[in-house]
DNA sequence: ATAAAACGTAGACTTTTGTCATCGTTCATG
DNA sequence: CATGAACGATGACAAAAGTCTACGTTTTAT
């Protein structure tokens, strides 16, 4: 299992890059249930985790305490609450595991060991936090300027497999739309 | 004006960052009127604009070509499409200067050499990297979990400057809605 | 200074999205 | 394997947001 994250590390920084096992060494591999919290809103984010099987949700609360999901993170990627876990402050955001998945995770104290004994770690760093902002600017771009109906289209063709993979009410949280609207909705396609 | 980024960079940096005159020095100072375009969709992104004084306006067009606004940048902020800047792909986005406006600008040849040059010069860019990130985030669950109201609300409390400075029309399209049902929504607070 | 263009508001109307209640199905868990 | 909870679909209705037109005001460019 760990040879996924050491794939997806020698992919971004070459071939043999120094102190590969070392970096690998100081991950913790967790195996979990379907819908295990692995980050609560007000408290700090203590890890980065990398998904090497399963998916998780990033979610936050609306004021009528309805679940909105920010992200949806699944295999071959990081997934974390990077401004509490670089700053130290509480996070505002919420996440679980969607599915029985196997994640290695890092704590910040290693996380900064690496960063400062490691330089090419520092790139890996500036990746993942590269990638989330692409996601993001995606994201509101696309919440901005398509209809509820056009937002599915655009799940269906740039994420299908969510489409498959996740439960109704999720993938309509995802969205942003309301459970029983995009149940209409997805009737008409 | 340029002692506007150099109070910026010495805010993050501490009071005597090394090389701090050799960083200022490879800034171009620019004067723009308002309206003035930046960067157009397709093009790679040249720049990166500290904005000094003024107004920026980063949007796209969705499939009616009407713009929608990501964000909105004013002084003592960083404003550039950084994944274009970063990558050298073309950019997805538009930037252009909702006022007249000052801005110090540094293309990628210099931001390249900076950041290998200078090491202290690659935090500003995380930093850069990071704010931007956060903002984001918080503009996604913004949009995801508030009504059109609410969103008229939340900007009059964390960005009331806007409220008063920009146009109706881009405040509008800053929050994702229909500048007719803005003017109307607008009235009934 | 002035003409043209853009802007802001408003009313009437349409479309989209949300809410609520119901019902059969599926799924998780003891 | 049984049962209570969660899920997904659907119809009727309500609320929110979007569209179009019109008109007076402000801004911009010449």
């Amino acid at each position: 299992m760990i040879n996924i994250l050491r794939d997806h590390i020698t992919r971004r920084l070459g071939k043999n890059p120094d102190h590969l096992d070392k970096v690998l060494s100081t991950f913790r591999h967790i195996k979990t249930r379907r819908n295990e919290q692995l980050l609560q809103e007000g408290e700090v984010c203590k890890y980065v985790y990398f998904i090497a099987k399963g998916c998780l949700q990033v979610y936050v609360y609306d004021k009528d305490f309805n679940e909105t999901t920010r992200d949806i993170v699944t295999e071959d990627n990081w997934c974390s609450e990077l401004l509490s876990f670089g700053s130290g402050n509480p996070a505002t955001e919420n996440i679980r595991t969607v599915e029985p998945s196997e994640l290695f995770a890092i704590d910040r104290q290693a996380f900064q060991n690496m960063m400062e004994s490691v330089p090419q770690f520092d790139k890996v760093y500036k990746q993942i936090l590269e990638a989330s902002y692409a996601n993001s600017v995606y994201r509101i771009n696309t919440f901005v300027s398509l209809s509820a109906l056009d937002r599915i289209k655009w799940l269906m063709e740039y994420r299908p497999m969510l489409m498959t993979r996740l439960s109704s009410k999720l993938i309509a949280s995802y969205l942003g739309i309301n459970k029983d609207v995009y149940s209409r909705l997805k009737a008409k396609l």
